[in-house]
DNA sequence: TTTTGAGTTGTTCGA
DNA sequence: GTCGAACAACTCAAA
């Protein structure tokens, strides 16, 4: 008689160094890969639409690595609970692994399955394998979490990074016969209007695999990394985040792949672009470590006198700001990027998210909801410490007086305008001198250019120089509400 | 326990 | 053109 295994697939969409899938294998059971669509259960955060579309590929590209190893994945719409439930009774499994989500809305739903699962008589086994330590574990000497980034990654660099497990799964067993399947269509991840090209030709989507991604980068982007990183016309970074988030790579696997290439065992030289790139990784970890023990500053900032800063809500201000027709050539680029590719340049989040928060004071959730929807890589942990840094009322956050000047950061990170030239065509033909201020070139340099301000291309919609200092009265104007 | 020093990513102004 | 100070105040880790 074979005993059955659920290894239950969530933000770790790979074979390769799963503990959960791993484990589940090594016990001899016959394993049921599952994959459950429940996007009512993560609370306000269901998935944005171009997750989905990512969600959508990867659980393809998933299914054909099970494939490859006798396997496959089984797919389900509905509730996670429920949907167990009925495999378990369906297949008489008594054993449901997977590995760990950090997210509020997920830590809940997992430990009420687990409380139901074992109650039943199902045995729950998880495991670490979307981080590199699970934020119960780090703590400061004080026994609490941390809340400033350098002690974290101090802490970090003293830890074992577990190596990725070896033991490459060459095959999976697989259960007499296989429960149904919804099908990936079923699940209806890709919408009906195909709005999604220029993301397949952005991300050679269903072709390049998270793998090409990270050798492409170690082997030509790393050792100029730390020169490279915040110009966006330039392929200096990795673009390895959406699929950290869906996990069809492991922070792990990372590491161990620049460590090796630092040919140092296990130990980081301080001062190279690889400790440079892995130092990202950690904000990542740190993200999720706040979220974990903050998980109200998705919604609340951390710095609760932030709660009577005097933000402004502007229909017509933010719809300017996600179409990108700010008049603010760096800002529109980014957004007209991120609308095409779900992605956006690190340098450029931030330039066009102190935009919408400081120019325009919009509330930082409305940038967040924004890029929620928008981004392939959208991770609640991320984005939710991203916003909150750059409005000033996070964790280790910019200083409020820190305004990005949008003319100021374009000329400084994309100083030939190759980056605006892409995304903004209509300023292709502006000089240099005016690609990041079209509104104070000369007449005949715009007719030149083709450019017709508040035709092809908008004038300002703001003006910066009022607009910091407004900001800057606006802080004034929250702390006096503070001190009574 | 107290003190000290540091803190992802900037900008502006005046010398 | 370059340089340093000011822009705030506070939290937190670590000595």
């Amino acid at each position: 008689m074979s005993r059955y295994a659920i290894v239950w697939f969530r933000q770790d969409l790979r074979v390769i160094d799963n503990p959960a899938l791993t484990a589940a294998v090594e016990s001899g059971a016959d394993v049921i890969p599952l994959y459950i669509w429940s996007p009512e259960e993560e609370g306000d955060w269901a998935p944005g639409s171009a997750s989905r579309y990512w969600l959508h590929h990867a659980l393809l590209s998933l299914d054909r690595e099970l494939q490859a190893r006798g396997s496959r994945l089984v797919l389900r719409g509905g509730t996670c609970l429920e949907t167990i439930n009925s495999l378990i009774k369906q297949t008489g499994a008594e054993h449901v692994y997977w590995n760990r989500c950090y997210e509020p809305a997920a830590v809940k739903r997992d430990s009420r399955i687990i409380k139901a699962l074992e109650k039943s008589g199902v045995s729950v086994e998880t495991y670490t394998g979307q981080l590199l330590h699970d934020p119960q574990q780090i703590k400061n000497r004080q026994g609490k979490a941390f809340r400033v980034f350098t002690p974290f990654w101090k802490h970090y660099q003293t830890l074992d990074v577990t190596r990725p497990l070896k033991a490459t799964i060459k095959k999976i067993n697989s259960p007499g016969r296989w429960p149904k399947s919804s099908g990936i269509n079923g699940l209806g991840l890709i919408p009906v209007i195909n709005w999604y090209a220029g993301m397949d030709r952005f991300w050679d989507t269903g072709r390049r695999t998270a793998h090409e991604f990270l050798e492409c980068f170690i082997r030509q982007g790393l050792p100029d990394y730390s020169e490279n990183r915040d110009f966006p016309a330039i392929e200096g970074v990795s673009r390895l985040s959406p699929f950290l988030h869906f996990g069809q790579i492991s922070p792990r696997q990372v590491w161990e792949a620049v460590v090796k290439r630092e040919q140092k065992q296990g130990r980081l030289s301080p001062g190279t672009a690889a400790t440079a790139w892995l130092r990202q990784l950690v904000w990542r970890e740190f993200a999720c470590h706040l979220l974990y023990h903050f998980p109200e500053t998705t919604d609340q900032p951390l710095n609760i006198g932030f709660k009577n800063f005097p933000w402004k809500s502007d229909k017509r201000l933010r719809s300017c700001w996600q179409a990108g027709i700010t008049g603010y050539p760096i800002v529109d680029a980014g957004m007209r990027q991120l609308w095409q590719t779900g992605w956006m340049h690190n340098r450029v989040r931030m330039i066009a998210g102190s935009f919408l928060v400081k120019d325009l004071l919009i509330h930082w959730r409305d940038g967040a909801r924004w890029f929620w929807d928008t981004l392939v890589d959208a991770d609640l942990a991320n984005n939710t410490m991203g916003w909150q840094w750059v409005a000033g009322c996070g964790a280790d956050a910019a200083p409020y007086f820190r305004i990005f000047n949008p003319v100021r950061q374009g000329e400084r990170f994309d100083p030939e305008g190759q980056y605006v030239r892409r995304w903004l065509p209509e300023l292709a033909g502006l000089d240099n001198k005016y690609i990041h201020r079209p509104w104070q070139a000369p007449k005949n340099l715009l007719k030149q250019a083709g450019v017709i301000l508040g035709k092809n291309y908008p004038e300002p919609i703001v003006d910066h120089d009022m607009a910091r200092k407004r900001a800057l009265s606006c802080y004034q104007e929250m702390k006096k509400t503070i001190k009574k």
